[in-house]
DNA sequence: CCACATTTGTCCGTATGTATC
DNA sequence: AGATACATACGGACAAATGTG
């Protein structure tokens, strides 16, 4: 294994984008299928990420609609 | 179609029994392997649950030893 | 030190269901 | 009706850490 698993790697990469202000509150995250892609790993790697930031509270998962960014307020306290 | 996720009952029933006190801090959990037995479900459903758990801080995933509770002050707190 | 079993960790491919547009 | 997007689950495979003999 790497460094650190793909799917910690892809929860990392949002959370710091969120830190970053690359991406907002409300702002709504790639397809799963375009970050399967960018990332090349399989649907079930980018959902592990993401039921991570969700109970996280990082982001909401909407079925039909897309993955979308919390306000960072609830979460954003240390590491 | 279930009632509600699998992976989120497993997650459920874990925070509940640490609520209840029949898990404490430094406990360790049923073998993934009994746990899929248990509830009758795979091996990544149980390991879905406990990534949920791990970064709502419940548990610490060791590789090697196994799956521990972790002191509940430090999320013990909302919903 | 070595071999082996146990246990958790990660990832893949696939299938099916459900909600939204 | 069809396309798109997320949700959940299964089975399989191999890696890595640990403990025991």
């Amino acid at each position: 294994m790497p460094e650190s698993a793909e799917y910690l790697r892809i929860a990392d990469d949002v959370i710091a984008d969120v830190r970053a202000g690359k991406l907002k509150p409300g702002d709504r995250l790639p397809s799963i299928a375009d970050t399967r892609a960018a990332y090349r790993v399989s649907y079930g790697t980018v959902q592990l990420a993401y039921v991570r930031l969700e109970a996280l509270r990082v982001i909401r998962r909407l079925q039909g609609k897309g993955v979308f960014v919390t306000d960072p307020k609830t979460w954003m306290r240390e590491p």
